[in-house]
RNA sequence: CGGGCUGUGGCGCAGUUUGGUAGCGCGCUGCGUUCGGGACGCAGAGGCCCCGGGUUCAAGUCCCGGCAGCCCGACCA
């Protein structure tokens, strides 16, 4: 049968092909409510994998995990300044509850900085209650005006981490080693997407912070995705909530304190990362299906070889699953591409005539034709290469579309299809402006390797600027 | 919240101009033939035509009022 697309290709309309990804892969579709996400179970089970492999690395940077409450008394969030004023254009309100009007109105958690920042105040006497090392894996609900699924919705689902410190030295150090150590060691050597690391300006900041860290995606169209941000504090909500604590000194000071967070927009920025015209394509450190196979006739010694397959991969740990469905063979292929497995191992009789079987690799489309008692450990082998291809692949994509420029308005010409390099002394927050009016924004400022900047004011930082999602 | 477009079986759409038995493709069910890149035949199931009013013998179609979605702009993980 002639090869048609499944797919609208994304040089045709991108947001269309990320709309048909969604439905043709089974990753989620539209809530009753608008704004709210139905996460369909393969689209889960892709976020349950990112939610493993953040939360260990968490657990390695030494933060436990708790659970604080869905709803905040509206009062807590008044209590920083500039935090309400940046989430009370989002704020879902409950004003009414068990049948009577509440004295107080209760806040659905936008951010959860200000019920962890009162406990954090119970729990901190001492210098040596320090440093408070938490997370939490939750969902929030910030009220979005153009919601599209995983990247922006009313509700949806994270891990946010707070933290609170003896001074700011050390506060600033842990927020940057979650930043790297956590984030973008989870974006690198799992999700493969390599990101632009720096700092935000005043403009992009977090609502209450002193300091925001950002890992910056880029998408097949060219446009950024803030994939996880991390923040400095300062002693704002520590003033807010009376976190103190008494020092080696015997005096009482305020802590410093951190927040960090990545969320299910992970799942889009993988779509938009790496998917093709021929579905998504998932990097086999992340899969949760990393070798699908199937048959290509159902025939006994077909099925006994796939059953010996499937318990010397399953025996080597890797996730794999067999395709047992009835539907013709090139229907169940291209379900599998639509997924973004990995590695499709392809059994008919013959191949096994042959004594041998085919292995496809999603990423480049090649197949090869390989002796069945090589099959099992050749697999393993192949998904780290596909892995290591996948992050050499982004790379390589990502620094064909960055461009270093020198004046604004080449930025504002070079953003539109791309990153777009340029000393920050040449933007300014007036330039900021003006790249907003572009559809641009600064992405984040770096140090000129690249990279988060020691000195925040230093007049050597460089900005990355480009459309953003 | 401004500008444009659209609401019709699960999905994508035609039908609306000119009112007159609700259609097509895909998907779904059954049977059979198939299976090396979205197979084919036959037989079926499935519709408050977004909602509420109105005009008319008769409304998917005309009129009024709502609501929802998509795309483009201002805000955001």
């Amino acid at each position: 049968m002639a090869k048609q697309s499944v797919l609208t290709p994304q040089a045709q309309d991108f947001p269309r092909w990320y709309q048909d990804i969604l439905a043709k892969a089974e990753l989620a579709e539209n809530g009753p409510v608008r704004g709210t996400m139905v996460i369909r179970p393969y689209g889960y089970s892709i976020w349950e994998r990112i939610q493993a492999e953040i939360d260990a690395r968490i657990k390695a940077a030494g933060a436990k995990n708790a659970y604080f409450p869905l709803f905040i008394p509206e009062s807590y969030l008044k209590r920083e300044a500039e935090h309400v004023e940046g989430f009370s254009p989002e704020l879902a309100v409950v004003t009414h509850a068990g049948g009577e009007e509440l004295a107080e109105p209760v806040v659905v958690r936008p951010t959860s900085e200000t019920v962890i920042g009162e406990y954090m105040a119970k729990w901190t006497q001492s210098y040596r209650d320090l440093p408070l090392l938490l997370n939490q894996w939750a969902n929030v609900v910030r009220w979005e005006l153009r919601p599209r699924l995983f990247l922006r919705t009313s509700e949806f689902l994270w891990q946010e981490g707070h933290t609170a410190h003896v001074d700011e030295a050390d506060a600033a150090a842990y927020a940057r080693r979650i930043h790297h150590d956590v984030y973008n060691d989870f974006l690198t050597e799992v999700l493969a997407i390599p990101a632009q690391l720096g700092i935000k300006t005043a403009r992009e900041r977090f609502a209450g912070a002193t300091n925001t860290m950002t890992c910056e995606g880029m998408m097949g169209d060219g446009k950024a995705l803030q994939m996880a941000t991390s923040h400095e504090l300062g002693q704002n909500f520590a003033r807010a909530f009376d976190i103190k604590f008494l020092g080696d000194d015997s005096v009482e000071h305020l802590c410093f304190t951190t927040s960090w967070g990545a969320s299910s927009r992970l799942v889009g920025g993988l779509i938009m990362g790496h998917g093709d015209d021929n579905g998504l394509v998932v990097p086999p450190r992340l899969a949760p299906v990393q070798v699908a196979i199937l048959a290509i006739r159902d025939e006994p010694d077909v099925a006994d070889a796939i059953d010996v397959l499937e318990a010397e991969l399953k025996g080597a740990g890797i996730r794999v699953e067999v395709d047992r469905r009835q539907g013709s063979f090139g229907r169940r292929v291209t379900d599998w591409e639509l997924k973004g497995v990995p590695v499709r191992v392809e059994i008919g009789p013959r191949d096994l005539a042959e004594g041998s079987l085919t292995i496809a690799r999603r990423d480049t489309s090649e197949k090869i034709t390989v002796p069945v008692a090589e099959a099992a450990s050749r697999v393993p082998v192949l998904l780290e290469e596909i892995q290591a291809s996948l992050l050499t692949g982004a790379i390589a994509k990502r620094d064909d579309r960055t461009t270093d420029v020198s004046s604004l308005a080449e930025a504002i010409e070079a953003g539109q299809h791309g990153f777009a390099r340029l000393p920050w002394r040449l933007v300014g927050p007036e330039g900021e402006a003006e790249l907003n009016k572009h559809t641009l924004s600064v992405r984040c400022l770096q140090s000129p390797e690249g990279g988060i900047p020691d000195d925040h004011d230093a007049d050597d930082l460089v900005c990355i600027v480009a459309r953003s999602y």
